[in-house]
DNA sequence: CTATGTAGTCAAGTGGCTTGACTAAGTATG
DNA sequence: CATACTTAGTCAAGCCACTTGACTACATAG
């Protein structure tokens, strides 16, 4: 095997460790702030109504699951109270799903924890090369070599 | 929000973005290379197995399953041809499961298909960056921050 | 030798996901 | 406008990886 290779073995193993950290931990610190009944898989659907919300059918790409998947979670979501489902403004076919307050108080508390996670590794490395992580990182992303979904 | 706290959000998607093209590239790299009845969740449970086996309880410990559920995929892995169960060495309650000559080469095929997904990122950064970022990862991850499972 | 702990499997139940079928609403064609 | 087609979403049923609970075989401590 080329050093190639090895280097590309090693550095997969580092990143998917990494997001491994990142699920756990902000997982655990989503739960730590109060928000028991949640769990990883529906920060991912979070982050994809957070800004604007979506409807099922986006959620359901993003997601990478079919829309009745989608459609069951939306369900689930309304029931603890999370998201709300209001008429779409344009399409009377499709209904936008937004987050409540409390939506919204449970992304600000899984940012809180992805910094917390991510904190260590700043002082870790120190600012500088946490820079370049990141910019590196984004490089990549940029160049579609990265799923979009995140 | 603070500015490192926006950082550590903008890592985090990108950390995950990253493990995600990862494991979908390396699935797909393995399934185009003629293993096509494997999920990713194997590949996981190989890279456990590939060095010297393991145990039913030291799999299950490494995916994080409990060990039924580990068994029950080892039995899947067994009927596929891809390992076997050996006895313990040293303990007759345990047994080793180990990789088969196919399982083996299922790995080469997931590390060559790793390799392809990270080649257009070295293309992209180039060595010396790339370097850094495997070394700043792995600095994080000797610290302790970066779940051992992988 | 006995009691407790550990490795593994068998059995049954669960929950998130899938496929299939359907309704309602938009859209394109004549 | 009228018909055919597409799209958004839900309902229903089934699947499958995982769980909990119960058990056997072996190991180990007292």
């Amino acid at each position: 095997m080329s050093t190639a290779d090895t280097q590309a073995l090693e550095l997969s193993a580092l990143v998917l460790g990494a997001a491994n950290t990142l699920v756990d931990g902000i997982h655990s610190g989503v739960v730590a702030r109060g928000f028991d009944d949640l769990r990883p898989a529906h920060g991912f659907a979070f982050a994809r109504l957070a800004p604007d919300g979506a409807t099922v059918g986006e959620l359901a790409e993003h997601l990478g699951v079919t829309k009745q998947a989608a459609s069951q979670l939306v369900e689930e979501l309304v029931g603890k109270g999370y998201v709300e489902r209001q008429p779409h403004p344009f399409d009377a076919r499709a209904r936008l799903v937004v987050l409540t307050e409390q939506g919204s108080a449970c992304t600000r508390a899984a940012d809180a924890a992805a910094a917390d996670v991510v904190r260590p590794w700043l002082n870790q490395l120190g600012a500088k090369r946490m820079r370049a992580l990141r910019d590196d990182l984004a490089k990549i992303a940029a160049r579609g070599h990265l799923r979009p979904t995140w």
